[in-house]
DNA sequence: CGAGCACTTGATCGCTTTCAATAGCTGTGG
DNA sequence: CCACAGCTATTGAAAGCGATCAAGTGCTCG
């Protein structure tokens, strides 16, 4: 199968200068000479959906950054119950500079294309240049800050509010991504399956199917399939996700 | 009532030197002649059990490091639901460099010092010297790794093991802090209310008192009284909070 | 001694899980 | 082209765990 094939992706970009994810990664605030010392020491790695990237407990030889694609950091306990613990999205940094060991499973959820440093010459570069350091305790600083929102919806939203956040980060996203201006109206197409966002919300796949299906019956979201998504009305959905409302627009 | 008042605790430390969270703080990698200008800039602030530190939304005007006690970062939905998202020990470090608003409530659970640093002279100095910044680059991505611990408690866990958990970690820290060699036995003392308890865990407080009966009963934990725990066997405790086992030696 | 607070315990309710069956989609091969 | 396997998703019925509502206990402090 396809799936389980690494595949090549549009990797053959001129340079870090062209890059989609320049001005937000961890390169984000390099200086031309910066960036051409990155430019020397990386490689592209492309996985397909589904592929295994690193496994908990083994080390891994690389960190990087996730150009095309999305990826999941996830755990397992010994009986199976697994918890998604980080969604890394295009710009996310993936890996921990002075620790080898991994301290999650890596798993590419779709076709996947990582911009990857070997960790050596990377931490050497850290340590020698603080653009880099800097602009990577930022982006953890906004993961930790994450990570915390995301407590709050494991230990204490319903079912029906944590569907709802899932999707207006989704919409959040995608209205990021498409520069577009503002507007009531969001489409986009739902990067994961039931059972993953099953493993993100801390449900069973049961729950997220009859929420979604709860939430299209009332008119919150209109489903094209059952991965293509509209939110005709944002305010709404931001109200069922029991987030104090921002005013509804997505800044 | 006491518990409102400022009051002053031991904060006449005659410098950095005699600091009892010198080696494990932001302040860990400084050189002698950094630590003179962190000790120029630094305050003390003490607060009552209780008292609030911070609000979420609000500016806080300093950033600074846990001496004594413990404060807990917490988050309120707008119909009261609250969920602890982050809990504060002796050298872990509060308030976050390049935002003024905080993202989060901070309460003092116990009586608790702080050490405080303006917010613009120590982001100065963090621009100036890398050691403060790969410090708290440090501490950060190991706080980061805890949040996605406890997304794993708080997502996939039973009410059981969730105080197990707690348990592991209030009984490895006293470990630490006793500088204890390993062994089966280890006796604390609760430092939250079952309230604060459940709102870390993602419980009621009814489900964290009937849990502790269940394992007292069982004589998993031992208690003194509602606050002084004693664990008889360590490694079934572990067993308990459903992690893997990592041999039982709370290393 | 009584007020206030932290904690415990009991009874019931309801949301989510569990177990189970069915539907829809996609690709493969006769 | 249709049948079928394999997978994802939906839906139903029943069970269970934790929440909720409600007393009651024990401790500390005035």
């Amino acid at each position: 199968m396809a799936a389980m094939n690494k595949h090549a992706a549009t990797v053959d970009h001129a340079g870090c200068a062209e890059c989609p994810i320049r001005h937000r990664a961890v390169c984000a605030k390099c200086e031309a000479d910066e960036l051409a010392e990155l430019e020397n020491m990386k490689t592209y790695r492309s996985y397909a959906a589904g592929q295994p990237i690193a496994w908990e407990g083994e080390t891994a030889e690389f960190v990087g950054s996730v150009v095309h694609g999305v990826a999941a950091l996830t755990q397992t306990m010994v009986d199976g119950r697994r918890q998604m613990v980080g969604l890394l999205l295009p710009s996310d940094f993936m890996g921990r500079p002075g620790r080898t060991v991994a301290s999650f499973d890596v798993t590419a959820v779709t076709d996947l294309t990582l911009c990857c440093f070997q960790r050596k010459p990377f931490e050497r570069m850290m340590a020698a240049t603080p653009r880099v350091a800097e602009r990577l305790l930022e982006m953890t600083l906004d993961e930790l800050d994450a990570a915390r929102e995301w407590m709050l919806l494991l230990g204490r939203k319903t079912a029906r509010e944590r569907i709802a956040s899932l999707m207006v980060i989704l919409a959040r996203r995608s209205v990021m991504l498409s520069q577009g201006l503002p507007k009531q109206t969001v489409s986009f197409v739902l990067p994961l399956t039931r059972e993953a966002m099953a493993d993100y919300l801390g449900l069973t796949l049961e729950t997220v199917s009859r929420q979604i299906s709860q939430l299209k019956s009332e008119g919150v979201v209109v489903m094209e399939s059952s991965r293509n998504v509209t939110i005709p009305d944002l305010d709404r959905l931001l109200e069922e996700a029991g987030d104090d409302s921002d005013g509804g627009a997505l800044a």
